[in-house]
DNA sequence: CTCGGCGCTGTGAACACGCTGAGGATGCCG
DNA sequence: CGGCATCCTCAGCGTGTTCACAGCGCCGAG
């Protein structure tokens, strides 16, 4: 199991750092906003203890942002106040859990349980990009309401692609994260496969950058 | 929405149920441990507010019974002790979040409004999916009102699919979670208890998902 | 305008996937 | 011990999917 603690003050962050190493957990720690932010976004970890007052940027707007993102890491949030509607707020900007400071540290450990019982609370429902809609765990694809339906290649790509909404994507990149890495697969299979994607979803998605890659359009 | 609240104390359970309905629940109320239990296990509802001190039954007795019998409505405890260790029995016995008494009003329809959000692992004691029906507890599965047997593998694998709606669920998913993961079986396998129970139950039922899985039919 | 290279697409072959009937292994019960 | 139910492997088959190939069109540079 592995943590992210993002708290500023060093005392504490070095204590929650070394009591939840001695539960078995593996813990990393981010001392300001930006940083926690970022660790979130891109470390996997199964939870995060979150401080709400953080230079750069407060335990909110962190939570805030990281929902907007589509992150559903569960989030236990600390905080110095203690007035009734502070945790109101924490809760209602979609942390899962709250606790006051002072805190006992058997409480903290009793909370952070239940947290990861739970598990990540809701997934990635689905990834929307304009009137396009893929539920993961459904496998669904919709355009404009109108079901489409993928093969397992064509859904894995579309997937990667609408993960990275805008972005270039190169046809290296995709072969190495939607086909099997270990397979030598030419990069005309790419060309090929956003053909079929076209013509089942329409011409309009798929820009080709030519010499980069291709992008979803925004 | 539909509540439960479990509280001896004639005065809190009525202000709770005002001020509740008031924000649109529709709320029941139970005065003992043994009447919350009975009600919850039969009650359908989307959450209960259950308090530690009752008479006949304590409110942490109530939600181990409860989990025992798989039932996952989500709770929000509270109690009049502020002892931590409290707190972390509560959790740990299976409560899904705690508050101590005195509480404010406001702190509580936001933790009910997150427990909501988060949505409790939907477990109900009978399993229904368009005109499929199945009782774990009874083990009895019906199509259409009509009794079908199944044998224990399938009785498994339908249950596991049924707690899934609409999902696509993989082989490798289902060979880990309904055959023993210790004993390595076949895909295969899954493959052939799909066919007996499509053959018991009907075609339409199960969908399979080239490439990816099983999909039980909403 | 011309040329080279990149990307698009129709064709078809190899392949992987999933379905099914047969049957062996195991355990339970009379 | 024999009969029966259950579980699961195996092998064969049909079909959908994947991808290489080759020819062509188009874009951009010179």
């Amino acid at each position: 199991m592995r943590l992210l603690v993002v708290e500023d003050e060093a005392r504490l962050a070095a204590a929650l750092q070394r009591g939840l190493q001695a539960e078995g957990f593996a813990v990393d720690v981010a001392a300001t906003g930006p940083a926690g932010l970022d660790a979130a976004r891109h470390g996997g970890y199964d939870a995060m203890i979150l401080d709400v007052m953080l230079p750069g940027l407060s335990g909110y707007e962190l939570v805030r942002r990281l929902r907007a993102e589509e992150h559903w890491l569960p989030v236990l949030m600390l905080s110095a106040k203690d007035g009734e509607y502070d945790q109101a707020d924490g809760l209602d900007c979609g942390a899962d859990d709250y606790l006051t400071k002072p805190f006992s540290y058997v409480v903290l450990l009793a909370r952070l349980r239940a947290l990861l019982r739970r598990g990540a609370p809701q997934r990635p429902a689905v990834l929307a990009v304009g009137d396009l809609r893929l539920d993961p765990a459904r496998r669904r694809v919709t355009r404009a309401d109108a079901e489409v339906t993928l093969t397992a290649r064509e859904f894995a790509l579309l997937d990667y692609l609408m993960r990275r909404p805008g972005q270039v994507v190169s046809k290296i990149e995709l072969l190495d994260h939607v086909w099997d890495a270990s397979v030598e697969t030419a990069p005309n299979a790419v060309e090929v496969y956003v053909g079929y994607l076209r013509r089942k979803l329409g011409r309009d998605l798929l820009e080709t950058v030519r010499g980069a890659g291709y992008r979803l359009a925004t």
